[in-house]
DNA sequence: CGATATATAGACCGATCGGTCCTTAAATCG
DNA sequence: CGATTTAAGGACCGATCGGTCTATATATCG
């Protein structure tokens, strides 16, 4: 980003990203098409390619946005100084809502992703595995609270009972996808917490 | 399919539909072309047009070729004359199996598609409903009967536990994608089964 | 054999793909 | 003001997309 001399930049680069996030998000990758971006985005080609390089440069952005809006999400739900238990209630029941109506319609980001190109597109690989890790990392840390304090069910153990509940929220997102059963969520979450919870 | 007078059809409809899954499901819906399908069907343009209508048509006797598959295996598996706690394992055991190694780089044609095209195409939606439908009610037909032989953990409901374990095996299929975690896997597994069975 | 049916090979089609480039308008600077 | 910089608009590019069609070769029938 160089000195403005002359006219101004007359967009955002951060909200740009944020509406291409939110075609690549309701379309994936390949049916995304450059005119989808330039409406979405109201670029011109000429401004979008001279501030983004390539489509696939823009994806990578638009990708580590919807990274970095999850994980902050998580770190709140499930921040140390919050009860442990009540942050992975919340941080369950967020992936219910997400699943409802319309926005379980639209699917997620990362898991279209993971599915579409982390087999092939090996800069994706990284960023889809890093996100699963770090995901799997803070649940098992506020299990690792809860357990501390008691509040585990006899015989869970938090780095794999972490892994259960990874799998769990994604495959949420899956099912979800092509017709929400909006009502059964919620109430398959508190069977699933029920099983861990003490 | 009328007389075949003259030359015989010198390819098999069923191995055509095969090999196209294959392709679809290394590559999804709309990064496979054409050339790609001819190439793995060993068919020339027009044969293939005139035998599956065009590449949409083709697609869903793949994705219908790969539901029956999957139900097939689960019907096997999950078996009512079987022990239902060892088909249960040998279900969830089966998923570990199919995301280890280069199978799951290769991943799941389903979740692939649910991702890639359940939200846009009718057809294909309701496909993929019914499968995680019908899974569903296997896996809770196969809990209810280790309920009824006393071999689930206190307050487990078949129905609901099924739609947990469902969840679950699909979240696998998801975060196995990018980089498969061989050993934990199983471990994982066994300690799901370990929460719901007594 | 000749008639018929089937499949191959590949030319061909319009549409669209991602990406480049050039002209013009607008805004800020000295 | 004029010089400079930025972006819009859109023509334009080669490549590829899914799909059609026309030979031509081959096999089976009567």
């Amino acid at each position: 980003m160089q000195l403005q001399r002359g006219r101004p930049r007359s967009f955002a680069v951060d909200t740009a990203v944020e509406r291409a996030m939110g075609v690549f998000w309701s379309r994936g990758y390949h049916a995304t098409s450059l005119p989808d971006l330039l409406r979405a985005t109201k670029l011109s080609r000429g401004s979008l390619y001279a501030a983004f390089g390539d489509k696939h440069s823009l994806f990578l952005l638009a990708l580590d946005r919807y990274i970095a809006d999850a994980l902050t999400r998580m770190e709140s739900e499930l921040a140390p100084g919050r009860d442990p238990v009540d942050g992975l209630r919340a941080y369950l029941t967020g992936y219910v809502e997400r699943t409802r109506g319309t926005n379980g319609r639209r699917g997620c980001l990362l898991v279209a992703t993971a599915m579409e190109l982390a087999g092939q597109d090996a800069e994706v690989g990284r960023r889809i595995a890093g996100f699963f890790k770090a995901m799997e990392i803070k649940v098992a840390d506020a299990l690792s609270r809860a357990k501390a304090a008691g509040r585990l069910a006899n015989g869970v153990e938090p780095s794999s009972a972490a892994r259960i509940l990874v799998c769990f929220v994604e495959g949420l997102r899956v099912v979800a996808k092509p017709g929400p059963t909006p009502t059964t969520s919620q109430a398959t979450v508190d069977a699933l917490i029920d099983r861990f919870i003490s």
